[in-house]
DNA sequence: ATTAATTTTTAGATTAATCTAAAAGTTTAG
DNA sequence: CTAAACTTTTAGATTAATCTAAAAATTAAT
């Protein structure tokens, strides 16, 4: 039962999963192969390893999906992930552009009992300093409803729940221009010609977002 | 400038420190192949490695010794693995005993500001959980001069100050004696046959200790 | 529906870390 | 001081993860 899989492995799982499957479309070579900045040839062998080991669904030229086995392990690396970013930035004071990096590492950390002590310690957290939910050691996530504030219109409010990618340029023009999670949000208007909106934030009044920021941030649904 | 040490190579700079080397004589292959549990024959290619890396200094058939810049590297791994065991015991409720392996994983997560931010959130802290100092950022090391209570004679007195090994079943069995860090002890009888003893501990009174035992047990030198 | 473009796979090498077996060097014991 | 014992190194393979180049399959375009 030597069942624990290398780094590389588990990097694999982790872009599968993030990159996602829909019942339509599965995950193709190319797009794992720029997902992990390496070659499709590299992905096809890799593919083929995963697959033996029952991880992943797979059929020549047809892309890939992960297994019952593969989600469940795809979970366990980003309930790490998501956990020791919590535990950065709440108690060793990193900001949340500073986390990713090294969250990557934490992740392939090997000891459930770590993790859910690790767990316990932060107060059993349900999102990370993104606003990602944190799945639960059973691999249960609970993601209230949202949708991008790209795709509200005029007039409509909002609380800002979460940030769809983890660059640090964009969290730190975040926070340059005073955006955080919890806030509430209200659009005022919208341009049509390039999608760019004025949106009113409790104190700061209104700014301007550009599209390329509006489609990074994450609005509750409800409400 | 491509410095970042590989997995690999840090856990032979790591035995390397920890086997240690005296003016007399030099870490040898075959010790070195026992620490890290692999062959004589892959030692030595790797040797070659770090030798022209200049991380230690090497003379065919001669063994090995640090250079300047491996005993950094050693010291910074070594200040990682019991930074991390401080916050395993102290934060998350680890006992002394569960520690080592974690740490042992812990400790290649490359990142100072982490590694410096963890040591303010401990208290900068001087030992670890079994008694071993923490170099510093700087990687300098205070300890405290010890002895071996395989070393101590009849009626001699100490406080328990470290353990020299970190195998669960020692730590383990230290606990079911309760034996542990800080409690004063004296020797109040050496058996020259097989040089177990009998020590007084504070309210546990009188017990006896095998060989094998007190030569991994350190009390303070001075008083 | 062919052809062109794109995607994916295969074939064959490469690198790091490892191994076994054998050769070479050093130490130790009579 | 030689010969046996031990240690260390070399030589040659192996495995995992990677690459480039080329072949094969699929998809898209006229």
């Amino acid at each position: 039962m030597e069942n624990s899989l290398s780094l590389t492995e588990e990097n694999y799982i982790k872009a599968i999963f993030q990159i996602g499957t829909t019942p339509e479309s599965n995950v193709s070579t190319n797009a794992l192969a720029d997902s992990l900045q390496t070659k499709p040839a590299t992905v096809s062998d890799m593919i083929k390893k995963l697959s033996y080991k029952k991880l992943i669904f797979y059929e020549k030229y047809k892309g890939v999906a992960l297994s019952e086995s593969g989600s469940k392990e795809a979970l366990k690396i980003i309930r790490k992930h998501r956990l020791w970013e919590v535990f950065l930035v709440n108690h060793l004071n990193f900001k949340w552009d500073q986390v990713h990096e090294i969250a990557e590492q934490l992740e392939h950390i090997k000891s459930s009992e770590l993790v859910n002590r690790l767990d316990d310690f932060l107060g059993n957290p349900t999102i990370d300093p993104h606003g990602d939910p944190i799945p639960d050691a059973k691999g249960r996530v609970q993601l209230g409803p949202s949708k991008l504030l790209s795709e509200m219109t005029s007039h409509e409010k909002g609380i800002i729940v979460g940030v769809k990618n983890e660059d640090p340029l964009l969290l730190q023009h975040l926070d340059k221009i005073n955006i955080r999670l919890g806030l509430q949000i209200e659009v005022t208007e919208v341009n049509d010609f390039d999608q760019s909106m004025q949106v009113k934030l409790p104190d700061l009044g209104i700014i301007f977002l550009s599209k390329k920021i509006t489609s990074q941030i994450l609005i509750t649904k409800n409400s």
